[in-house]
DNA sequence: CTGCGCTGCCAATACGTATTAGCAGCACAA
DNA sequence: TTGTGCTGCTAATACGTATTGGCAGCGCAG
């Protein structure tokens, strides 16, 4: 039978001061590193069961939680990603990261956010590297501004970019393109048009590729007119069709590189009482919210952000957890599924429809 | 006249081994300490400014970088702040979260980001807290649900929800409501209803409050039959006007708590083939991004989310560094005035009109 | 009774920085 | 010459955890 200390009851002031391994070691009659063998992650410790128990319940009994900062700095790894995106405010983006974070979180990772709209990716690099982190989610525009020496000797993954430098998890954006071109081509759409962004974001060259391709054998014609680049943002999808309307023979039917410049070019095409989809159909790509709510809504190429996000992530995590240069084959079997291109699929909504003057069978 | 070590040059091997304060002082010729006197974060140290050039210049040879996590150790502050939302696909909250990233990023400050709708709040905090975060920002949502002492010990400030536990940014969400109602009440609208959130968040209630009081003041009746409590996004702006179309008389202007419903109310009527603004008025409260691209444009009360999300960063920064209990009489100013209800404003868009058989002078 | 291997625990140390206390060295006045 | 005060630096230590190496104690075979 042993008395509390009189000075405090451990069980009511949990909270008081940061309770440290030292203390649940001191509770439970044992050295700190035995305690820190039971309380650590490492399962394969050997430590008999009673002590074992003795040790969980003086730290169950004292409110202990594991100081991460202290652990990361002896094993090296801060058990954190780092996720730096083009723009929080973008929704596309948003689904992407939150896919990514439900992951890191399930597996124990805190993942911390970068805006580059606010400060260049370089600067939020550096932080990230000051804070010892496992990994970096990047963007295509972050992998675009960044010097490839800035990354050296961190993990990353890179969303819907390819390189040969970093693995990445890749959407069939040229699928995209494609998929766009024949649901117009099959409405009769002869006279075509194309809006996507000035940057050069490979995911939105293959977009253009595959719609371009697909006309191309099909023998539309592509002039440059009717070929636009503008920012890939709302505005720039009002610009845009405010340009395409005035160019002759007008486009019945326009492919618009993401959903945000689709959404711009409808309300231009409201604005200016163009008639959709009677008089011109307009196609879009990623399938953000907002594209059902839209009138009419819009029909889009989904890309599955969510899931691109998760897997980007899960892909990291392969990475950070086994850093052998030469890993078990199914580990290698899992990062080859992760880095499969991820399907899109067409949903054909109210934006478009079959061409004027031509009657579908 | 000193040789550097002949196994390596300095400059050229800048990322092959993680370089120390220590690989610093070395080639600076100094201790330890010294070196850390001069690239720690104190100014205020004593150091002859020969030495510091010296240190300066070793370390930019090196590429030293701080490690983040072991300053951590020592300070017992992370300076990282966490962030927890309700929903990562909010457009709202998005915008929130990009005022407090751009202040916390510019301040030094990392972001660790927690989604409520993949993980339990209160999960959350324990992660965060583990990493001795320095400062928690949570909305209403995560308020309600975490118990009062899992939040013991670190910093909270509270995003437009009041607490006499917490500091908190809030808004003018009263004036929000009156702003709508003299809008709609100064359109002619005499049968009026209202859609709000089920849920008891602060600010929705306080909106609907603002309406109801002004409502009551010019002598309109308000029966339950148009007053509707939904799930506050589109599905619930679409299920509630559906509801309220049904009711006799059937209400020719709607104030919805937030955008969302508002989008989902408008969606339903254009569904329904109600004439809008001609048949029916919408009005909406956030202004998010949405707002200006459905059709037609939502009539809104604008919260100035970025300017609440950055305030809210402010106000938590200036309780991490000043953790005196009786601080400066300018930083309690300076708080003082981060505390002030942020002010919104009507934006009137095509989503309102004047009322059926009413003509405006 | 000795030698060997195994289990279970602990002493010592490391991680990279910040901070406290204190020690030289110097200038200056008494 | 001694005392005093200041400047500029360093030795020692701390932060809280993980890990390495080694030491008892025990069972067992020789």
């Amino acid at each position: 039978m042993q008395f509390p200390s009189p000075a405090m009851t451990p069980a009511s002031k949990s909270g008081s001061a940061r309770v440290t391994v030292r203390d649940v070691a001191a509770l439970a009659g044992v050295s700190q590193p035995t305690a820190s063998l039971v309380l650590g992650q490492h399962p394969r410790a050997r430590v008999a069961a009673a002590t074992r128990e003795r040790v969980l319940a003086a730290a169950a009994q004292l409110g202990y939680r594991a100081n991460v900062v202290a652990r990361s700095l002896v094993r090296g790894r801060s058990f954190a990603l780092g996720v730096v995106v083009p723009d929080l405010r973008n929704p596309f983006v948003m689904d992407v990261v939150a896919g990514a974070e439900r992951v890191s979180a399930s597996e124990g990772y805190a993942m911390l956010l970068c805006d580059q709209s606010a400060r260049p990716a370089a600067a939020h690099l550096e932080t990230l590297l000051a804070r010892q982190i496992d990994g970096v989610l990047l963007d295509a525009a972050g992998a675009a501004t960044l010097s490839p020496d800035a990354l050296r000797g961190v993990n990353v993954v890179l969303i819907d970019e390819p390189s040969n430098r970093w693995p990445g998890v890749p959407t069939d954006a040229f699928a995209a393109g494609r998929l766009a071109a024949e649901h117009l081509l099959g409405l009769g759409h002869r006279v075509l048009g194309f809006v996507g962004p000035a940057s050069d974001v490979h995911a939105y060259r293959m977009r253009e590729r595959g719609f371009a391709q697909t006309l191309r054998e099909a023998g539309i014609a592509m002039p440059s007119e009717r070929w636009r680049r503008v920012s890939p943002n709302v505005t720039g999808g009002q610009q845009a069709m405010r340009a395409l309307l005035a160019v002759r023979p007008r486009p019945t039917a326009v492919f618009c590189a993401n959903d945000l410049i689709a959404i711009g070019a409808v309300k231009q095409c409201l604005t200016q009482g163009v008639g959709l989809p009677s008089e011109l159909s307009v196609v879009g790509c990623d399938d953000i919210e907002m594209a059902r709510l839209i009138t009419p809504e819009l029909t889009t190429v989904a890309i599955p952000a969510r899931e691109l996000g998760a897997r980007a992530a899960r892909l990291l995590l392969s990475y950070i957890e086994h850093p052998d240069a030469a890993p078990d084959a199914s580990i290698l079997a899992a990062r080859r599924a992760l880095s499969r291109p991820l399907p899109v699929r067409l949903l054909v909504r109210g934006s478009s429809a079959a061409a004027p003057g031509v009657a579908l069978t």
